[in-house]
DNA sequence: ATGAAAGCGCTAACAT
DNA sequence: ATGTTAGCGCTTTCAT
């Protein structure tokens, strides 16, 4: 593989002048630039990125370490970001911690080994740890839920308001007996969602069940609710993977949403205008969320002094027909 | 940000046996190497990878360049590729093409670059370059597309094959005038689910429309159908984002997906079984293509004289409602 | 078993 | 404007 200085030598130059010929750098003669782009084409040279960085002390690389990457909301998200940096001149690594703290941890060291400029995380959980990010001096951005302790760069979705607000559209929407459906104890936009629910029922009509953000665990759940003795006449459902869980159990026993079960997800997912009735959805500005998440990280790679900045974007109700009877 | 000398002076020792004791290297006096965990423990000491690397001309990251993000089809080959990936100690980097030849040879470049170990690509278009790859001996295995030109590692899915049944199928539930809906000229799968269709219905019958893989191009494509004198009462629909944009179309329309217009999609999105009626899918193993390419990555990384494979896995016709009347 | 020293490929002072 | 040189942080001979 052909290095600097063999395009040094063919061009008949020193390596410095290739080095500033190829990366535009100040006044070179035209004439040997000229030399050196035919001599660095001739052998298909292709700079060494880990040379280059180590010795420049930076990566224009980020990191961005979801939870899920087959839930529609964190591709958003990551599309958000992607085209950002992109046009800055940063690639985007995507690691997928699964929901999974070990693996997220093992992200973390990598995005820390390889030095990358910055990190965009959605925690996985109470405990995600930062601090060696932190104490690196890699700046972080949280994206979907905070991270706890000290306060550092976030971009968030006012999703406890959004669940108050789909609550009390059911409520308007004549059910009488609404349950909520949210993900584990200690991720903050499912005790958030939780949270709206019960700002809108009020505590002494609670009915809710928590399940991992999953198809399957929602199963189990809606099928506990449906069984119950005074069964809910209405489902707030936290996420949109586990509104198919919801779904497909409604279906298996013959219940009809919208008709016999109210329905509100969350997420705007593609397939959500395709099922009958169509369902009404509390859709998050995820690219959006991406989109702003990487102009902070990039606003403090380049300025490492910012104040903190915790940025809180609003999710809009789509009224479908699954609310209504 | 601590280095390895900083630990080798806090553990009075030399460099090399701070490297020595961390890689678990050779014989290094127990004493000695315990000395340096702490040092290193103390000082929060993370070795410096763009270092490691460049000494040891290898990296622990593989490319995986994928044509879209939010297409569950990829997003599973991602999971598979990763998964694999992982137990083996490397990471993924996932690179989101967006089917535009532009991105992805930037994309190519960064790999270069970075000298990443291995690529893994879904080829966007005719002319994707892989050429600069080879020649710096960088391992690549395609999926889901061939590559032109000299043979390389391959995982495809037998497709064309796929189509051909599925066509079949219709034709047994009594379906008589069949259209295919396929992706762009020129995109290997887009051809092929076309000539697999075509081997069922012949040429003679032949009835199809092509847009890009994008629920947008369906739409047009799915009226433009709907609105011929003679319109297909069934359809072939060559991926799930495809099909979005069909039904959608069928149902501001009314017509009743099975009843009015049979319908077969490929991919077995996870909503496909919620909509009304349930959708008769060919289910191609997109988890089990990427942990293959993952696998044959490795191979090859680790063994450059291997020959090259072409594995081709079998799609799954899926049979449901909406192939029914 | 341990250390000294070279060098991976590049960039940035510094010198000319 | 160009070349010389040092050094980024690590691993790995080569001595000892």
């Amino acid at each position: 593989m052909a290095t600097i200085s063999d395009v040094a030598a063919r061009a008949g130059v020193s390596t410095a002048t290739v080095s500033r010929a190829l990366n535009g750098k100040s006044t070179v003669d035209p004439e040997l630039a000229a030399r050196v782009l035919v001599a660095a084409e001739e052998l298909g040279y292709h700079p060494n990125g880990l040379a280059r960085n180590l010795r420049r002390q930076e990566t224009a690389v980020l990191a961005l370490i979801i939870s899920d990457v087959e839930n529609p909301f964190f591709t958003a998200i990551a599309r958000g970001v992607e085209d950002l940096a992109q046009v800055s001149g940063y690639s985007v690594v995507l690691c997928n911690s699964d929901e999974n703290e070990d693996k997220e941890r093992r992200y973390i060291d990598v995005a820390l080994q390889e030095r990358v400029a910055g990190v965009v995380l959605s925690p996985t959980g109470r405990s995600t740890n930062v601090d060696r990010l932190r104490r690196q001096g890699t700046p972080v951005v949280a994206v979907d839920r905070p991270l706890t302790g000290p306060d550092g760069d976030q971009v968030l979705v006012d999703t406890r308001r959004a669940a108050r607000d789909a609550t009390r559209h059911l409520v308007a929407g004549g059910y009488r007996r609404i349950a909520c459906l949210t993900g584990p104890a200690g991720v903050r936009t499912a005790d958030d969602r939780l949270a709206g629910y019960l700002d809108a029922v009020g505590e002494e009509n609670a009915l809710f069940r928590r399940a991992e953000y999953r198809a399957e665990g929602a199963r189990v759940a809606a099928t506990e609710l449906l069984e119950l003795p005074d069964p809910p006449d209405a489902l707030l459902v936290a996420n949109s993977t586990m509104t198919i869980g919801v779904l497909e159990t409604l279906a298996s026993r013959g219940v009809r949403p919208g008709r016999d079960v109210g329905i509100v997800s969350f997420d705007d997912a593609p397939w959500t205008t395709l099922i009958d009735p169509p369902l009404t959805v509390v859709a998050q500005p995820a690219y959006e969320v991406g989109r702003v998440a990487a102009q902070l990280l990039l606003a403090r790679i380049t300025d490492g002094t910012r104040r903190p900045t915790t940025t809180t974007l609003e999710a809009r109700l789509i009224e479908r027909q699954s609310s209504r009877r």
